[in-house]
DNA sequence: CCTGTTCGTTCAGGACGTGAACATTTGTTG
DNA sequence: CAACAAATGTTCACGTCCTGAACGAACAGG
């Protein structure tokens, strides 16, 4: 450690404020920091030397001269996300700048079957950058979203139904294409990293992110900002939970229970029809919601009506689907809030997005009955696509990281 | 961020490994921060100066001059553990030096419902440190191990049994009369800290611990070293995990299952009777192990006589009740192993280590039947009292780290 | 226009750290 | 046994970074 060490630690200890709170005068960095005035002044004359941070403005508030703003430059770093989606065979790409605005977005159909996974996610990335107007060499991290089971550091990825991802090494191969730092997670985690910086889990100590997917069980562990990825990458693995004693038959574990197809079927022995889970619990949703809130849906009047007209006989069958999905819910919930105590869990993927408030209310209930313990319960807030935006924060906290020296 | 603080930040690096990895020359020293050679004789004088190092001898290797060889002083701090132990109603108290050699250990029986809980913890405390012939005021840190859940914290414990320890603010008043810095943590937390550095856990990632006490189940998540607590400090409370799906009546949460009494209850059936859970366990793998080893067994022919001539029809009733019991242990695991895939799951408490490896192995295969997901499964490796011990190992670790300047 | 504030720079000084040179000790070797 | 090689630890000159105080300059308000 030496003189210089302490110089890019403060050089780092400045930017990270000034990523984290946005334009700062030098005044104000010298209060965050506690840095000396001429220190102050020589820090950020190193920052904006290296291109990384540019006066935006000048202060014009009492008396004095005016002093500097500073921000950090938006193009000095870039950072890309890309989600590998089996459902409709598509890697969804987004580059974004370092104060986090995206840049670019685009889908890109790719035949897993037939094409190799690095070549595909280079040229999705090369599009990507050039549709953000931004060279690929500038793209300073690029983090996959995968949906399947990723451990730690490990370059092997498990249980993935997409074909060639499974292969250990991909990982390696697309960073050896790309020449960046490539990282990949499970979707689900990239999901409640999304939650906690724009959805409803912002201000939370730690949270559970459930995600009840059409084609897909999962759920995400926050521990204070920090996702638990357990040995194999498996933490989360909650399709696999065993439900019942084994002699007891019938239902084994937690995927029989509120897996899409299993909702779908629990719909359709509570009489309602649907080709998918989500849109049962939508459709039971909106009839039951209506019935409670019939009598105060006055501007709504024609549509609730028109909602009751078809329901009318529904609406009870509705209400019994919708509990029952809760108590299998909340059996899930149980055994988590008794292993992890989150303070909060989000109900998230299309199912729970489906059932939004109307089915966390009812799974809190269940779960007040089904055990002593209990925790807060909420349906996901964000609205775009979870994985990628989660991904891209990713990505650009790795870019941050290393421009503040805390990353090698 | 001043030089002082630089050179604060080399001290604590080079007490850190001198803490670490015991006895070093100036040139290991070197070695292992990357300081120039007078900088580590400066840092050295340093730490000599502020009594927290001291020569321990010369080295004799090689050619050139002997190097002296340093070590942190044993008698630099000192750091206390007390068990609140509930069954017996006694404090176990411990004291240690800065090395971690246990100076002191007394058990004072205490009338928890007539005593209040600060005067009672102050004079055990004062009785051990003078039996370790240290002063109270060197005492660094106090680390409580309760029988409760205990937020990350905050000061109330939840769900103690232990009179007068529920109420909000005793750990206030403990560390008002001590005049330390106390703390408090569940006890099967602290046991699993005595795991990783005393017992079966040492080299590993993470793991989970597994309590089978006779009067209370619990579970601890340690991460790389750190314990996960939960938002209201309930993580581990598994006794209260739902299994089984509610309407169908009879089991209802993991505590019926695998509690002392469930398990005595279900020794009974496979007719082992005993007062308790474990002798009964305790009673089967004698006779189990006998079957299975029993040839090999020359040596202790005798006894293995005697065993089988007690046990003969009942061989095959161990076996079941061993299996059975397997079963219902594995059951929790397995959700534990879906929720966090740890590395490893050690199985403690008096149940699980009367289990010992018979009761291990068949839970690993009874997870196998039951679950895609596996994990390794061991008995716990303390011989000592774990609690006592992890929370010594707790407590040294605070005062180090307010040594090495990591704490406030 | 003067005055009090606030911004940013200059300046002298202090704390640490570094590399190179040097004295010293100690084992090895011819 | 003397010469040599290797390792320890100190001294010295110099560099970097940070600090407090003083100073000049810009700006609002009376």
């Amino acid at each position: 450690m030496d003189s210089r060490r302490l110089g890019e630690l403060n050089e780092a200890a400045a930017l990270g404020h000034l990523l984290e709170r946005g334009p700062l005068t030098r005044g104000d960095l010298r209060e965050l920091t506690g840095l000396a005035k001429p220190t102050a002044s020589d820090v950020v004359r190193r920052l904006r030397a290296a291109g990384l941070v540019r006066v935006v403005g000048r202060t014009s508030r009492g008396r004095g001269p005016n002093a500097e703003v500073y921000a950090v430059d938006p193009d000095a770093a870039f950072a890309a996300a890309v989600s590998v989606r089996a459902k409709d065979s598509t890697l969804v790409t987004a580059v974004c700048d370092l104060a986090g605005e995206v840049r670019a977005r685009t889908e890109t159909p790719v035949d897993f079957a037939h094409a190799d996974a690095a070549p595909a996610v280079h040229d999705a990335v090369r599009v990507a950058a050039r549709r953000a107007g931004v060279a690929l060499r500038r793209i300073g991290h690029v983090q996959l979203g995968v949906p399947g089971s990723v451990p730690e550091g490990a370059e092997v990825i498990h249980h993935v139904d997409v074909p060639g991802w499974g292969r250990p090494g991909v990982v390696a191969e697309i960073r050896k294409r790309l020449r960046t730092r490539v990282t990949a997670d499970n979707d689900v985690n990239l999901a409640a990293v999304a939650e906690r910086r724009h959805g409803i889990a912002s201000g939370v100590d730690g949270f559970a992110l459930l995600w009840l997917g059409e084609e897909g069980l999962g759920l995400a562990i926050d521990l204070g900002g920090t996702l638990l990825r357990g040995a194999r990458g498996g933490a989360g693995e909650v399709g696999y939970m065993p439900v019942g004693l084994p002699p007891a038959g019938g239902v084994h574990d937690f995927h029989d229970l509120v897996s899409g197809s299993a909702v779908r079927d629990l719909a359709r022995r509570h009489g309602i029809r649907s080709r998918t889970g989500h849109a049962a619990v939508t459709r039971a949703v909106s009839t039951a919601t209506s019935e409670a809130t019939g009598t105060a849906a006055g501007k709504t009047a024609g549509a609730a009506a028109r909602t009751v007209d078809t329901a009318a006989s529904t609406g009870a069958a509705a209400d019994e689907f919708l509990d029952a999905l809760a108590v299998r819910v909340a059996v899930g919930v149980a055994v988590v809030v008794a292993v992890l105590d989150p303070p909060l869990v989000v109900l998230a993927g299309e199912v729970g997005r489906a059932g939004g408030g109307t089915l966390a209310t009812r799974v809190e209930r269940a779960l007040r009955e089904l055990s002593v313990l209990h925790t807060e319960i909420a349906t996901t807030g964000v609205r775009e696509d979870a994985v990628v935006l989660g991904a891209l924060d990713t990505s650009l906290a790795s870019v941050r990281r290393r421009l503040t020296g805390l990353d090698p």
